[in-house]
DNA sequence: TTTTCAAATGCAACTTAGTAGCATTTGTAA
DNA sequence: TTACAAATGCTACTAAGTTGCATTTGAAAA
């Protein structure tokens, strides 16, 4: 993706183009794969600093640019795009090797019987498995 | 549920009958929901040891009694029941107001469409939107 | 172009979840 | 009842993520 797709990001979701996040928004867009702080790390250089990540990264999941995952490891993952946009249709693929956690589209989730009283308003799933490269 | 059926998980799985082992498992019998370590203090006491906490929780996972939960939160919380028994058809609602994690039984998951070369092992769905509580 | 100022950065210091080592205690099988 | 591996409960540690604040920077206005 080019800086200029990048640009636009930002401008549509009023966010300042700064050094910092025009790296941070290229390494989630040029990702095969969801990133840990230790993955922007290696993709953007060991000194980077980890509050504005953090506070990026965050501000990025409130303006609904990129999607926070939690699987079974504990860390946090980012992602590019807007989870909740394909409600049930998005998946999350954790290779149990690698630990590598995909996003898999085209997900088909049928409905889910909740409680009663309950109201469900979004659907995430996590698939464990072996990813291709395994 | 009883002491005795207590007991009888331990037997079945070989594991020790320890004083906090019992409080443990009792405390994740009885509750509706997902524990998180603070739960667990505030059901066994605050001077509980953290330590032994923690290995028993992967001790119980490891033997398939219990089964970890990692929601949006960052913290793991841990229910009662294997969850790859019932592969698919097991789902965790976690409600957006109270953070309460409950265990939502009879889900539909319909197989996923994994891109080729990934193999998929379980499926695990996390649900989030408003509990009958709040 | 220069000025202005809120917003973003970068640093240090902190909080908290979870882990590891090790001496002491306890469950259980002989 | 003894013996010993396994479990507990300390302390100390690691690592993820947060907060506060002084400095810098993007961009809108002059």
């Amino acid at each position: 993706m080019y800086t200029t797709a990048v640009n636009r990001i930002f401008e549509e979701n009023n966010l300042r183009k700064t050094k910092f996040r025009k790296a941070l928004l290229s390494c989630l867009v040029n990702s095969r794969h969801a990133l840990s702080h230790v993955d922007f790390k290696e993709k953007m250089g060991k000194g980077i600093d980890k509050s504005t990540l953090y506070r990026n990264l965050s501000a990025f999941e409130d303006a609904g640019i990129i999607h926070k995952i939690n699987d079974h490891s504990g860390v946090a993952k980012y992602a590019f795009g807007k989870v909740n946009e394909d409600e049930g249709r998005h998946a999350h693929f954790v290779c149990e090797k690698c630990e590598t956690v995909f996003c898999v589209e085209n997900m088909v989730n049928v409905p889910v019987d909740v409680p009663p009283g309950f109201k469900t308003k979004s659907i995430q799933t996590i698939i464990t498995g072996i990813c291709g490269d395994c």
